[in-house]
DNA sequence: CTTGGTTTTGCAATTACTTGCAGAAAGGCA
DNA sequence: TGCCTTTCTGCAAGTAATTGCAAAACCAAG
């Protein structure tokens, strides 16, 4: 009935076992605004279940990812942030002068992975990336001011 | 006089000071012929001045990759690689099904950061990446055999 | 419903990396 | 050369994430 069920369903079709665990760590992250810490994931659960392990949401976010469920992400913050994979991809530039993040389409990404999978049939797991650099404020910040 | 000199002479100039531990820290990895772990840039130096702590060898690579000599690369497995930024990028294709790496032409990233650079003025790091996905062979494994 | 092989969980210990701090050292200036 | 301000180092403690293990739970078959 819920919208988890059909998702549940592929874990059990992927040989995972329905623990009411996975299920909460499922719908944490399935329902969450924004990226997600896996130690948000294990608040949320504690809600329901206080007596759940962050081994068990660290080991059910990586199902989920080798599913392809979920992103695991390096921000550039302490945690690395986990998300539900839309149909819509998205990715982030994240400026190392300033720490300013801003969305990028995901057509770059994804040309860059139809060139790849053409040239080397190899089919890359392009769903969330954060690239760093430098957005053009800082460039100029840290230019030559008169060559 | 060696080929340090002048890397040497950047490092004074981005404001750092030349410590004999970041001297050997350099050229560690300056002169490896891969990858490095932390803790193999720490073994090294330790055959020269065993007293180096492993919070000096991060502070180190972390002030060099902050210059863009080295790059920093989580390959997957348990330790983030470390490695000397050459004139000519390289990156990986890693198979998270077999674990296979394959070498990258760096045309593919260049591609992306100039069509980021044009949209968004904005200048990626694209030193080092190691992209995950499926190589050929696993997909054919994964795939329906006979749809 | 019960049994039984296998997976999963929670706990505790471990690993990889980071941070706060006091003393040591770099290097500009006299 | 010696002084002085600032940065850096080594240590120790802390954090994020991983792993080994015995007990508990899942779920397919009877």
């Amino acid at each position: 009935m819920s919208c988890e069920q059909s998702t549940a369903e592929s874990l059990r079709e992927a040989g995972h076992r329905l623990t009411p665990q996975r299920l909460m760590v499922l719908s944490a992250i399935r329902h969450a605004p924004d990226h997600m810490s896996a130690a948000e994931v294990l608040g949320q659960v504690k809600l329901s279940y206080p007596y759940i392990d962050i081994s068990t949401v660290y080991r059910t976010l990586a199902a989920l990812k080798e599913m392809r469920l979920v992103s695991e992400t390096d921000m550039g913050g302490a945690e690395t942030r986990y998300e539900w994979v839309e149909e819509e991809r998205h990715h982030h530039l994240i400026c190392r002068g300033c720490d300013h993040v801003t969305l990028l389409d995901n057509k770059y990404l994804a040309s860059l992975g139809s060139n790849v999978r053409g040239d080397y049939g190899f089919k890359a797991d392009l769903d969330h990336f954060a690239i760093f650099g430098l957005c053009e404020q800082c460039q100029a910040a840290s230019d030559p001011p008169q060559p």
